[in-house]
DNA sequence: GTCTATATGTGGATAGAC
DNA sequence: GTCTATCCACATATAGAC
């Protein structure tokens, strides 16, 4: 035991790094030594510990989303228990959804805004093998989500629905993400607060709060857009009875 | 010269390769090697016409980003125009900066689909040149959008503005990428239409439109949402005159 | 402009001592 | 569980003949 600076075992110390690097420089471009370097284990530790590369960055995934697939579904659970038999409102949905995400970043024992900028990077990676493991990973809560939101909306087509909730998604992605252009050009975003991509200040925890209000009339307002006049020539698809409320 | 199947010179057959795999599997996973076989071009030839990989990943998008950039300009110095001095229609502005991009996915020429997804998936990619380039490439067509749109929203706050249009973008950055898990688990996505990510079917350009179609009203909405309110303890930022229409 | 051959580095993974 | 040493495939890039 040559240096015990934390309870962190070798194993979670591994993980932590993992996540920060993999959110910096993405899965690709940061190698097994980047990581076993600046966690002060040696390389063989990776594949003793987790078995291989790729099976890292799952684990890296599944311990925080187990937690947030398991919140997210008790927090749903508990709204439509208390709502009785009645659809709930699409705000209580957004708010079960995204606002258990978001509270994820003011939590550093949850991952913070760390993991939130790591997932919203990676749930674009076309890898095959990550896609793969999110599409698993996110089933079961996205389908409850999904039913929730067409009880919801029920004069709203369901293909639709599915489409907003494609977007909203991406709207929240891309805003955690903090890689954008806009943030560089405008010099207003993420990390106007926040450090660069590896500093984590203390105002990191406020900061998911603040996204956190400015996202969710953003989202709730999409969601309740009048609805497409669908007039497409190869219209091969109509909607029924579009809606402008 | 052994083989003239198309109008190609070598040069357009490695970016036309290039763009189709940094598409399909990112940036760091695409090697030489892969581009120059499937170009059929020798691998020497990359560092020939290009230099470096890097600079192969640029000029991929300069030759796309060049006109879109002076579509977007050229758009809204009409709209501006036509308005004389009176504030443009937020609608028109979201039309010419979304509806100019995805008119190039209809249009093969001009990259098609498979240029829409490249850029949705570059764009949260972390790699230093990759922002470098994008925000280089962005700065003037954003700062021209952002101030049309300050003007065509005087009583909304700036920043609250520029987060909005970081949300519209992601929306559209996201849903484009067509990576996400949703339409692996609901079966409803981009691809529902189109094949998977190389496939390139004659339904991608009619898939823009429609994509349109559904993008635009969820945009709108969202810009238009009533505005949070900021009661963030914490809140140095406060907002001036919340609004609620 | 195109090719072959190669320089030079780094990647993930593992065998086997301790 | 941890370490050293190493295997081997593959990366980008280039030198130099044609």
């Amino acid at each position: 035991m040559p240096d015990q600076r934390t309870n962190h075992d070798t194993r979670d110390r591994i993980l932590d790094v993992a996540e920060r690097l993999f959110m910096e420089h993405g899965y690709e471009a940061t190698s097994m030594r980047m990581i076993t370097g600046a966690a002060e284990v040696n390389l063989a530790a990776v594949n003793y510990h987790f078995g291989s590369k790729e099976a890292l960055l799952r684990e890296v995934f599944r311990r925080r989303l187990s937690w947030l697939n398991r919140e997210r579904l008790e927090v749903l659970d508990r709204l439509e228990a208390q709502a009785g038999g009645t659809p709930l409102k699409p705000s209580q949905i957004l708010e079960a959804f995204f606002g258990t995400l978001l509270r994820m970043g003011e939590d550093e024992s949850l991952g913070g805004m760390t993991f939130l900028r790591l997932l919203g990077r990676t749930l674009t990676d076309p890898a095959e093998f990550i896609r793969h493991f999110f599409a698993g990973e996110y089933a079961e809560v996205i389908d409850r989500y999904k039913r929730a939101l067409f009880r919801a909306l029920p004069d709203v087509p369901q293909a639709e629905i599915v489409w907003r909730l494609h977007f909203m998604l991406g709207a929240m992605s891309y805003a955690i993400a903090g890689t954008d252009v806009l943030q560089v050009v405008t010099g207003c975003g993420l990390s106007d607060l926040a450090g660069e991509n590896g500093a984590q200040g203390p105002g990191d925890t406020a900061l998911a709060r603040r996204l956190a209000q400015r996202l969710m009339p953003f989202l709730l307002g999409g969601l309740r857009a009048p609805l497409p006049q669908l007039l497409d020539p190869s219209g091969n698809q109509q909607e029924s009875s579009p809606k402008t409320a």
